[in-house]
DNA sequence: GAGTACCC
DNA sequence: TTGT
């Protein structure tokens, strides 16, 4: 209910500014939201959601799939990308051009001209799912920043400094938002809080988190 | 929110 | 410890 009265009055188009490399672009997915979640099912059809285990052997609360030349996936014995799917044994399903374009302008926009993303990893979030705090470190080339799309529920994102313990900021992360990091908070410490009950009415009981990244060598 | 046991 |  509020998420839709926010969703309607958020200034859409405007920049907020996290921390030195990363901004958030309000709603500015939103226009192409049918689209994108077309494609993720799309995706998922053919790379299903999974639940993945971390390294301690714990399984995590948020589901997990992935398009592109590799995927990110964490196992018993680590965090890494496979140019081929686990579960299926294919290749990942291809990125669809209009998510690369997508997170190639907002990158642009937000400082970043010439981001190059071959990965992108799709969250599944529902309510009482969560991301602990955690940094993006799985990507040799640290010049490319990260473009994270959301869509559906609404989050509480964290979003911190180099260590642990550094200052972090707390902002809600409705349908169509996009933040980007990356230059000097590239390797930021970040977090989603637990997901709150709710509908939304283009993705009802969920969170879709997109993630653009760049996987392959620098 | 902090602290702990436990996952393998 | 990209967990519970």
């Amino acid at each position: 209910m509020n998420d839709l009265i926010d969703t309607a009055l958020a200034d859409e188009g405007s920049r907020e500014t996290l921390a030195e490399g990363a901004m958030i672009l309000r709603g500015r997915a939103r226009s192409q939201a049918p689209a994108l979640l077309a494609a993720v099912a799309a995706i998922a059809a053919e790379a299903p959601f999974r639940r993945m285990m971390t390294p301690g052997g714990l399984t995590m609360s948020v589901a997990m799939t992935n398009c592109g030349a590799q995927g990110w996936v964490t196992d018993r014995h680590g965090y890494r990308y496979t140019p081929v799917d686990p579960q299926t044994g294919r290749p990942w399903p291809a990125l669809p051009e209009a998510l690369r374009r997508l997170a190639v302008e907002a990158a642009a926009e937000a400082g970043f001209p010439g981001f190059s993303p071959d990965v992108c990893l799709i969250n599944r979030y529902e309510p009482g799912s969560k991301l602990s705090l955690h940094q993006d470190r799985d990507e040799p080339d640290r010049s490319a920043p990260i473009v994270s799309v959301s869509l559906g529920l609404p989050a509480v994102f964290l979003f911190g400094g180099l260590t642990r313990d550094a200052p972090k900021t707390r902002t809600r992360l409705a349908h169509g938002d996009i933040v980007v990091w990356g230059g000097p908070s590239r390797l930021a410490y970040h977090a989603v809080q637990t997901i709150k009950p709710g509908s939304h009415p283009a993705t009802a009981d969920q969170r879709i988190n997109l993630t653009f990244r760049k996987a392959g060598p620098p």
